[in-house]
DNA sequence: CTCTGGAGCGC
DNA sequence: CGTTTCCCAGGCGCTCCAGAG
């Protein structure tokens, strides 16, 4: 159908052009009532020629799809495969003329299988909403269909187990309420799709760093940034403003890599290769004056334009990489902090734009525009630290994560030395005890370190970045804080949780509600701690008599947890309890 | 008791 | 239109659990 590029589709959009297609076979039975038209065709075989030949009717340039390139593409492909279906092509624009077999043969291997979706649908844009969620919505826990459209779409849409959909085929109800969810679950990814605004966001981010777009729809963030990167040494050297034209690495093979020995797990995350962000001691407890938060802003970009971090500016001796050395105040500005600067300039006025604009179009356009700078400038970071990209240059990486700690260090001293109660700081924030109560004297001992800190950088930027009336603090990475959401309605307070069992999926429902009720006894009930604690007690010793007396549903007491390779790769795999259970269930046939 | 792998968070 | 090549998923810090030794 033809969507606009920004805004919701409406159903009207959707209605139009759908139709839906369902192979019964042996019947000929109409579909009951449902909002759109129903064909029936008389075995798979058809029904798939069906869709070929839709597909080359209507020429779609974009497909969209939930788990499209790793679910819906390979489950056609497969079928397509055992159906003998000749015009398998027609899914793309390359015309092929070969049997499936015998173009991507019988291998099985992960990159077979991703390597003959991309080549069934070349000339076509992939935009699978689940990889775009993957990445537009980190902190997501569940990345299924079901549960993007609730909490993005506000929508419920059904979802259903495999076993379920194998029983409703064997009736017309069945199957007529399977046609309704599918129509409805394509509806979520698309607006899921428009929602994210992946195509428009996608395209920005492909028009920054001048790769190919459908590259860019299928994550690849490290890819991204070496073709920025390599554009725009390329340019250096055209210009001849510097003699750059060798300097691109070549791009190592997997069997020209030194191998890494200890660190080559497939799967799970390896070992950290070099050390990373500074984390304060906290001084642990509850609490009830007003704390500040100070954030160094986009503290690794910051640093690498502070510094002058880059390839041209950084001599790197391979044969003592830890001995390399910042470049001196006069060496020329490299390309890799230009180009930081260039995003953050180019960020800087599309957001001024934004500010003097009133059409809603242009401002959503403005608005994928400067998320698309922000996502550039903030992946290049990690692709100096990434071992298969272009640009991995561990020992830069480790400069940038050497100066943030040294900056976070400084930082606190400047703090300590004005009488400052520092009491919590991770990677480029601190936190800082101001022992007051009244909201002006608290932003204005803020605005003093603030001044005092900026003063002493060029390109590195404190900010305040939150006002909290009530903290508890536990252990590093583990606090909740009530906090003043915005400072000119300080009475407006919004609960924070990092870290805690609270925001954890791998503890129960029961521990999640005594959690709940713990933290809201210490920070939303204005209730003196002791007071407080007695009450939690209470609490505590009641569920304490229900868990023991068997009162209580075992839903409560469930825990999820995922695992991250085939049960059958861990090395003690019968040992650990969630691999033990993946063993029970694959044994119970699931 | 120490050590390690694994998971899931924070930044 | 066919063949060959790419062989690919940004980082580290920290806590907590469970099991091995």
């Amino acid at each position: 159908p033809e969507l606009p590029v920004t805004g919701a589709p409406s159903a009207e959009h959707l209605r139009k052009s759908s139709s839906f297609t369902v192979a019964c076979p042996g019947t000929r039975q109409t579909m009951p009532k449902v909002s759109f038209d129903v064909e029936c065709v008389p075995s798979e075989a058809v029904l798939l020629n069906f869709l070929l030949a839709k597909l080359q009717r209507l020429e779609p340039d974009i497909l969209i799809g939930h788990d499209l390139l790793g679910g819906i593409v390979e489950k056609l492909l497969a079928r397509m495969r055992v159906r003998g279906t000749s015009k398998w092509s027609r899914l793309g624009r390359l015309v092929r003329s070969k049997h499936l077999t015998e173009v991507f043969g019988t291998s099985k291997s992960m990159y077979a299988r991703a390597s003959s979706v991309s080549v069934a649908i070349s000339g076509r844009l992939p935009c699978d909403t689940y990889i775009q969620a993957r990445e537009l919505l980190p902190k997501a826990k569940d990345y299924s269909l079901a549960a993007l459209a609730e909490s993005e779409l506000k929508e419920i849409v059904p979802s259903f187990k495999s076993k379920a959909i194998s029983n409703m085929l064997s009736t017309v109800d069945g199957v007529t309420e399977l046609v309704g969810a599918s129509e409805r679950r394509t509806e979520a990814a698309l607006k899921l799709a428009v929602h994210l605004s992946i195509i428009p966001l996608t395209k920005q981010l492909t028009n920054l760093s001048g790769n190919v777009w459908s590259r860019t729809l299928r994550g690849m963030r490290a890819e991204r940034i070496e073709y920025l990167l390599s554009h725009e040494f390329s340019k250096e050297s055209v210009s001849g403003l510097v003699d750059v034209k060798f300097i691109l690495p070549d791009k190592l093979r997997k069997s020209d890599k030194p191998t890494t020995g200890a660190g080559t797990k497939t799967t799970s995350r390896r070992k950290a290769q070099y050390a990373g962000g500074l984390v304060l001691e906290p001084k642990r407890g509850l609490y009830d004056h007003h704390i500040l938060q100070l954030d160094f802003n986009s503290l690794y970009p910051s640093i690498i334009q502070e510094y002058n971090i880059c390839f041209t500016t950084v001599l790197q001796d391979s044969e003592e990489p830890a001995k390399i050395k910042l470049p001196e105040a006069s060496e020329k500005e490299g390309i890799l902090p230009r180009v930081l600067r260039r995003l953050v300039e180019q960020r800087r006025s599309v957001k001024s734009q934004m500010k003097s604009t009133k059409n809603p179009l242009l401002l959503k356009q403005l608005e994928t525009r400067q998320l698309a700078l922000k996502l550039t400038a903030n992946s290049i970071y990690g692709c100096l630290g990434f071992e298969n990209s272009r640009y991995f240059a561990q020992p830069m990486a480790e400069m940038v994560t050497a100066q943030g700690r040294d900056t976070l260090m400084k930082t606190v001293e400047l703090a300590r030395e004005k009488q400052m109660d520092v009491i919590y700081g991770d990677t480029d924030s601190l936190f800082i005890n101001t022992g007051l109560t009244e909201l002006p004297m608290v932003v204005a001992q803020g605005a003093d370190l603030k001044k005092e800190v900026n003063r002493r950088y060029r390109t590195l930027e404190i900010e305040i970045d939150g006002v909290y009336v009530k903290m508890l603090l536990l252990r590093k990475k583990k606090y909740a804080a009530m906090r003043i959401q915005n400072l000119r309605m300080p009475d407006h307070l919004v609960r924070e949780v990092k870290g805690l069992d609270l925001v954890r999926h791998d503890w129960c429902d029961l521990s999640h509600e005594a959690s709940e009720y713990s933290l809201q006894q210490i920070l939303g009930s204005g209730l003196r701690p002791d007071d407080a604690v007695a009450n939690i007690l209470d609490f505590l010793t009641q569920l304490a008599a229900k868990v023991r007396g068997n009162m209580l549903s075992l839903k409560k007491y469930i825990i999820t947890k995922s695992l991250t390779k085939m049960p059958e790769e861990y090395p003690d795999g019968t040992t650990t309890p969630h691999v033990k259970v993946a063993f029970r269930a694959k044994q119970f046939g699931k």
